[in-house]
DNA sequence: TAGTGATTTCAGAAATTTCTGAAATCACAG
DNA sequence: CTGTGATTTCAGAAATTTCTGAAATCACTA
């Protein structure tokens, strides 16, 4: 491996990382990389910096793409695919969270799904679906939540971040405020 | 494997699962296997159920042990360990986060403050350095965002979680009122 | 069409992780 | 102290994952 110190370290640690995540040690060097590089990589330099093969260069390279993590470039005259990251990290940010999501949470909430169809034929059966249904319900609210908040644009997501449990003192306003409301002009929708 | 049937597509599910998280299938499976038990369960019958070696069951009860994701019980006159899952799900999910991130997200923040103190010695270093300090930001954000919110009671969470997008929509209120607020009698605090 | 360079594929090698059985340790009872 | 059963440890076996080099494919040019 042939880097500057400051950029090697980083390389490193995304490897240590990506194997304690599902992607193995090469997928989070080559990630690494093109994170911090100034310009598009093509592969050839990606396997010399690294010092790896080429063909584990272009699997790895497959595997980012993927995951959606790495934008290819062209240069005129120039026949090699070169390789970056996006520029905006938050944009980074929510593709992680989708492909997790698409990997990790779906295919569990499916399974869930399909057994709490079942029928059970036992009192352990019984059981187990009771638990699964509780697993099943707190994945549905937070699944929810994800696909309500990742619409918002950035900005708002960042100031929503920002406040943090702060929105509940808020909440306890709204509720101040709407009471106070419904108290002067009765919400009309409430007809009973 | 000798489960029914119900119970086993759960416990194989969460072994395929496990791998794709940095935990293995067997640790995967004893914890689906515990979650769903109507009842604490000894390390003879982990191993029995799951068919897999009595060894192999204490090394993975002592990674999930590790992970503060299983509660041992024990009998009157049985000098055997027991084991169960926290009953509640959202209690799971706080250790879930709270250990993930103390393996995956504290030791990338503290590589990051590390290389970001350095100087850097060429422009490629520079450049590393501004991305590496636009992750740490992010980083930072997200990591104060769950400091705060992991203090908040389960309701006010759940709230919170089912509110969804919607408080935005609370914040432009706010700042209406807020605004409103102070052209009538103004901030005290702020005298220049 | 043949030639060139980039890229991908893939069978097997290398490395790593997981799992096991045998032996060691531990905790307690008699 | 000795015996008993539960549990842990650990060296090596087994399984899995990752990586490589050689060959195949592909895209383009002359």
């Amino acid at each position: 491996m042939n880097l500057p110190p400051l950029v090697q370290s980083f390389v490193l640690h995304f490897g240590e990382m990506g194997s304690r995540w599902g992607i193995n040690r090469t997928v989070g060097q080559i990630y690494a990389l093109l994170f911090v590089s100034p310009a598009p990589v093509c592969a050839e330099e990606i396997a010399d910096s690294l010092g790896i093969s080429r063909s584990n260069v272009s699997m790895s390279l497959r595997e980012l793409q993927a995951w959606n993590l790495v934008i290819l470039k062209h240069k005129p005259d120039d026949r090699r695919d070169f390789f970056t990251t996006p520029d905006d990290v938050w944009h980074i940010l929510r593709t992680l969270a989708e492909e997790r999501k698409k990997r990790e949470v779906d295919p569990t909430l499916s399974v869930l799904r399909e057994i709490l169809m079942q029928r059970p034929a036992s009192d352990a059966e019984r059981h187990a679906q009771q638990r699964m249904s509780e697993m099943h319900t707190l994945i549905e609210q937070l699944t929810h939540w994800y696909e309500d908040v990742k619409q918002l644009e950035t900005e708002r997501l960042a100031t929503l971040l920002s406040l943090g449990a702060k929105v509940t003192k808020l909440l306890e306003a709204k509720d101040r405020v709407v009471s106070l409301g419904r108290s002067r002009r009765p919400n009309p929708a409430n007809k009973s």
